[in-house]
RNA sequence: GGCCCCGUGGUGCAACGGUUAGCACAUCACCCUUUCAAGGUGGAAAUACGGGUUCGAUUCCCGUCGGGGCUACCA
């Protein structure tokens, strides 16, 4: 075990689980499983004041329905400051950093925008042809302006030399060390604070070595930022991981995923009725593949076959229609008792679930599902137009009526056609399309106006299944006592 | 603006110097059919552009264009 890989998916509580972090957490799952490794929650939440403690439990819901399971934490970067500020001490005393003490503010005090614009009023560094950018502190080492200014702990770049790694997806990296900021390690102390608060590069470092993470599988947005954790790594005497960074995934218009293009949390997909199984078979043909044609991929199938190497380079855009065909080829294609569960909680939460169904009747239940899963798209589909199947309460589809109870013989044919069925010794597919095709050949009328009719009657629907299964499933005294009942609703029309 | 990454049909992927450029979603047509799906068959649809290198470029190199990322005491 001692080579056993530990990779990690670090989530940060500024907003809820999304589908590019929720890819990112698959591929570390699939990676761990695969591998037979560890896969470790971590909670990054340093900053106090985009934080929402909340959202934790959110994230963790999420990653939970989507069954990634972790097998270490969730660590809280809040709960292991100690851990930074040593770090943090340790990097001053070998002198890898130094104390800033030029006020916050000078940096645009967090503001990216207001930052660009004081970068550019003020001059530091000016590139060739280029605008003017704070790449090194102009107060390196300095000194304080007033006995209670507190410093922030920035990394000294030693200019001139180049950084390199080697990232599984994108290949080997360089970069020269002038391009990369001084960038700061524990934020200044605010009044009342012992020590600062660390930032993403040190703390996710610190617990990338402490945890002993061998894969940093992350966003291609880090990309960017990994020449600084190379350099931390080996200030701090480690040795840097394997990273590998995973396209982002883009809205439709191929820009960033954000509220703008609709659902991008994972919860909303919960809530929308998606399996978590074609989610994840989904989300794990964004931006990966096994190379072979087929793509519908039980997860233990995706475990099987997942590696790095199989990883693009190119942002993917998020494609819901193709998402749907997967949940689609789900409700198919699942052995029914997997499916079961599912459509049980559905009809939970639109209360029509009845016990018995789970023991007595299971095998009713069972089958009944079956015959409706080949015409749903979602899971609520089960009890909204599937409704008349679990209970005796149900509408008349208006569109359906419109459509299918034009003819005015119609109330008294399903009169005619209840007594018949009900007149019927025994009950089965055969005798109830005999007896309706015999009325129908009798009155001179279509077989198929009373298909039609019927159906919108027992069901209410002008989508259900094939009309003497759907018979069969809710059973004699139901279909008669259901035409009956129709009676006037079909006068009334 | 600077630095970096990416660029195969509308979308997700395959082809990692030699294929009539393959598969899937979506789309169109047809078949199946009592509704609606599912399913089956077939069609339309792509190597961003321009230069090289090579006997031969989707593939390698350069440029242009397009998109994305980073450029915070955010992560």
């Amino acid at each position: 075990m001692a080579n056993s890989p530990r990779v990690r998916f670090a989530p940060s509580p500024t907003g809820y689980l999304h589908v590019g972090g929720a890819r990112t957490a698959l591929f570390n799952w699939l990676f761990a499983r695969h591998e037979r490794g560890t896969f470790i929650l971590r909670v990054e939440d340093t900053d106090v004041e985009r934080n929402k403690p909340e959202l934790v439990d959110g994230i963790l819901a999420g990653l939970k329905w989507l069954g990634l399971n972790w097998d270490e934490g969730p660590y809280f970067q809040s709960q292991r400051l100690p851990l930074y500020n040593q770090a943090a001490e340790s990097l001053l005393a070998s002198g890898a950093a130094y104390l800033c003490y030029c006020p916050p503010e000078r940096y645009g005090g967090g503001d990216a925008n207001e930052a660009e614009e004081i970068k550019e009023a003020e001059e530091v560094k000016e590139k060739p042809g280029g605008i003017r950018r704070v790449m090194r502190c102009s107060c390196r080492d300095g000194r304080p302006t007033s006995a209670d200014q507190k410093p922030a702990i920035r990394f000294r770049i030693l200019l001139g030399a180049t950084t390199e790694f080697e990232d599984a997806v994108f290949g080997r990296r360089e970069i020269a060390n002038d391009e990369i900021e001084d960038f700061v390690l524990l934020r200044s102390a605010k009044p009342g604070q012992e020590a600062g608060l660390p930032t993403y590069q040190l703390g996710a470092v610190v617990d990338d070595i402490e945890m002993r993470i061998t894969h940093v599988i992350r966003g291609a947005d880090h990309l960017s930022n990994t020449p600084k954790q190379v350099l931390l790594y080996r200030a701090l005497g480690a040795a840097p991981p394997v990273f590998a960074h995973v396209p982002l995934i883009l809205g439709a218009d191929r820009t960033r995923l954000s509220k703008r293009h609709g659902a991008t949390s994972v919860s909303s997909y919960a809530d929308e009725g998606f399996l978590p199984e074609a989610f994840r078979n989904f989300l794990a043909l964004m931006g990966w593949s096994s190379g072979e044609d087929i793509e519908f991929l039980r997860t233990d199938e995706l475990i099987g076959r997942f590696s790095l190497a199989g990883v693009s380079r190119t942002n993917a855009v998020f494609d819901r229609a193709k998402l749907e065909w997967f949940n689609v080829q789900y409700l198919q294609k699942l052995p029914i008792e997997e499916l079961l569960p599912h459509v049980q909680h559905e009809l939970e939460r639109a209360g029509l679930w009845q016990a018995e169904w789970g023991t007595a009747r299971h095998e009713w239940f069972a089958r009944t599902v079956d015959l409706l899963r080949p015409r749903t798209r979602l899971l609520p589909n089960f009890s909204t137009w599937g409704r008349a199947f679990f209970s005796d309460v149900f509408d008349y589809d208006a569109q359906a009526r419109e459509k299918f109870w034009k003819d005015e013989r119609l109330p008294e044919l399903l009169g005619k056609l209840a007594d018949a069925l009900d007149a019927l010794p025994d009950w089965n597919h055969d005798a109830c399309d005999h007896a309706l095709r015999d009325l129908a050949a009798a009155a001179g009328v279509k077989a198929g106006l009373l298909i039609n009719a019927t159906r919108v009657a027992i069901v209410g629907q002008a989508v259900a299944p094939p009309l003497f299964d759907t018979m069969l499933a809710l059973g004699k005294e139901r279909v008669v006592g259901r035409l009956r009942r129709s009676l006037p609703a079909l006068v009334s029309r």
